[in-house]
DNA sequence: GGCCTACATTGGAACGATCCACATCGGGGG
DNA sequence: CCCCCGATGTGGATCGTTCCAATGTAGGCC
């Protein structure tokens, strides 16, 4: 049955040694008594096979265990099936849950098409170190760029070199860039946030915000006071900006709440919201009856703190399959129809924003 | 100067295609002036060069860009320069913080010695799925197990299979499995935290733990039970093993604190820690002052959460450190001293634990 | 001058897969 | 009867790198 070449020679004379070397073409094609092409043909075009073709060598890749080298199909297609993604540390003592379930799904999602997900990391002052290197080894296929804060290159610096890749964030920047990008709608966030702190009858409801620079932060902030005019109020100083810190949140609330009129916070993320409820903590008010709050992430901070924090969560799930899809897309180098994708965040409630 | 080779000549006529192909060995060859083997030996063993070669080759590389592709490297080299790790999403609702700051950890480690990360996934039910397609294609050159509980067949199944790794946990069921491990000492994690404790004045410190099939949470009792027999005091009746769920701990709590001679905890978690903190908040009773809290994992909900969770911090990025010493070893072949590598944690101490 | 050694460099083969062009073989139509 | 065709399967070339054995070259020693 067999016609043992010299390769399978080779390879079944070294099988004696350990550790075994896994099979590879050449002895499934002789232990099948077909050619490496048809291998080859059985796992990437089976339909060019005859049925019983098909079932014998189907066979004989079952009973070896055979899987393809992941190297030698690589050089050969020019396709690792790497996606690449820059992991950044997150910093301590802020609440960036997003990471862990965004990198889980992305990770989960990438793997139904074959694909897995290579991190690197990189100099903290060069935002683009490490791409190129990946670049020109062409040891990953794509990328997903996460931190398209305003003024970070990696976009267009991607973009320039041709190299594929989709966006976790909108480009802040360029409006009129024309990569794909995927991104949550923070302002429909802090609007939906902000609408429900009004509907548990609060009537004055301030806002903890990041920095003017944060544009990501002024976009949140703008559904903010959007809530409010839509409601007929005006939210002229009861917009506060800080950085992004228990501590100074904790400090910004109290001075809020020396005007007793204000009852309410809208946050921009939850780090500041829990610092609300430590302001609530030090002045003996209860969070959700005398005080609401409603952060932004969703973190596990969010969803174990006293009593209980309502926050905003972002789709990150729904967010790491539509960009496999269009990273799938952007690789076929197929139009893509929605190059530019926002997804509605939704409003977790909890504790500190439920009155009764 | 340049005797252009067939090959360099097919790639210079391809590279006027967008988008560009990356320089080849062969490209940096015809540039140089030398053969392919020197432009590799001038990366790899550059002792073998005449210095003046190796400044030539060394700025054509340099002009041109050149990277070597890490798929024909990996093909000839049979070393992929990835580590697989196979990654769980974290429990919603518990703080596990662990893998954030791990994860960086090994990415930023690795990163040092030219190896990336690979994160795979696999079926929740079957602990070993992914594992073994990544082997069988030669995807990445070691493993990085992470969840090595008992009963856990990973460890076994790799090393039976003859694959390298190197474990993030002790095998519990078989203290003479001979791979590699590094772990942290919860033991003595807890016996610190539970000194801490009695050192502030706590008479009586009782343990919130999980259940007793845990080995890890186990491991951590005795540490607590030690400490208090080291100081002649009695555990009996003060330890509570529950799951690890911010409520069940705080239900647990209240019920211990029925009894007013208790005024501390040691939990196995940070989020079992957390639970107490909100039985205290519902007693009216204020942490550090009325009662002493500390938590496990130093997770960024114990540094957010007021008024400020001590917990106990493992040495990750140390342990990545080892992980990625230890995991070059293994590659090598090379004999490792310290199979067995055991680190200790160090208490971070907030105010849910500090007196005064 | 001849021989041996060490140094510097080279060309061919190999890693394991896929792309491409071609061979083989029945069968249908003119 | 011959030619062409679709359906199957084959062998050689190729991807870009490193391993291996061999080549040429200069220097030291007798």
């Amino acid at each position: 049955m067999s016609q043992p070449t010299s390769r399978g020679d080779l390879q079944r004379g070294r099988a004696t040694m350990p550790p075994t070397l896994p099979p590879t073409l050449a002895t499934v094609a002789d232990e099948a008594g077909v050619s490496r092409q048809t291998v080859s043909n059985a796992l990437n075009n089976p339909e060019l096979l005859r049925p019983e073709t098909l079932t014998r060598v189907q066979s004989v890749i079952d009973r070896l265990g055979y899987t393809p080298n992941r190297a030698a199909r690589q050089l050969r297609t020019r396709s690792s099936h790497l996606i690449g993604l820059r992991f950044e540390a997150a910093q301590e003592g802020t609440t960036n849950a997003l990471m862990d379930r965004f990198l889980h799904s992305l990770v989960e999602t990438a793997s139904r098409t074959g694909h897995h997900v290579l991190l690197f990391s990189g100099d903290e002052d060069d935002p683009l170190d490490g791409y190129d290197d990946l670049l020109r080894s062409t040891a990953v296929d794509a990328f997903v760029v996460t931190d398209t804060y305003a003024g970070t290159p990696q976009a267009g610096f991607l973009q320039e070199r041709g190299a594929p890749f989709v966006a976790f964030g909108r480009p802040w920047d360029d409006p009129h860039a024309d990569h794909a990008w995927i991104d949550v709608d923070g302002a429909h966030g802090a609007r939906v946030a902000t609408e429900h702190l009004l509907s548990q009858g609060h009537e004055r409801v301030a806002w903890l915000g990041w920095e003017k620079s944060s544009r990501i932060g002024e976009d949140r902030r703008r559904g903010w006071s959007d809530a409010l005019r839509a409601a007929g109020k005006d939210p002229a100083r009861l917009g506060v900006r800080i950085t992004d810190n228990v501590d100074a949140a904790r400090m910004a609330a109290h001075e809020v709440l020396e005007d007793p009129s204000v009852t309410a916070f809208a946050c921009a993320s939850d780090t500041l919201g829990i610092g609300v409820l430590h302001a609530c903590a030090e002045r003996g008010l209860v969070p959700g009856r005398d005080v609401g709050v409603v952060g932004f992430d969703d973190s596990l901070a969010a969803q174990v703190v006293w009593p209980g924090l309502s926050s905003v969560r972002q789709p990150l799930e729904q967010l790491a399959v539509e960009l496999v899809r269009i990273l799938h897309l952007v690789l076929a180098h197929k139009p893509i129809a929605d190059r530019e994708l926002m997804l509605e965040p939704t409003l977790v409630v909890r504790r500190s924003s439920r009155r009764r």
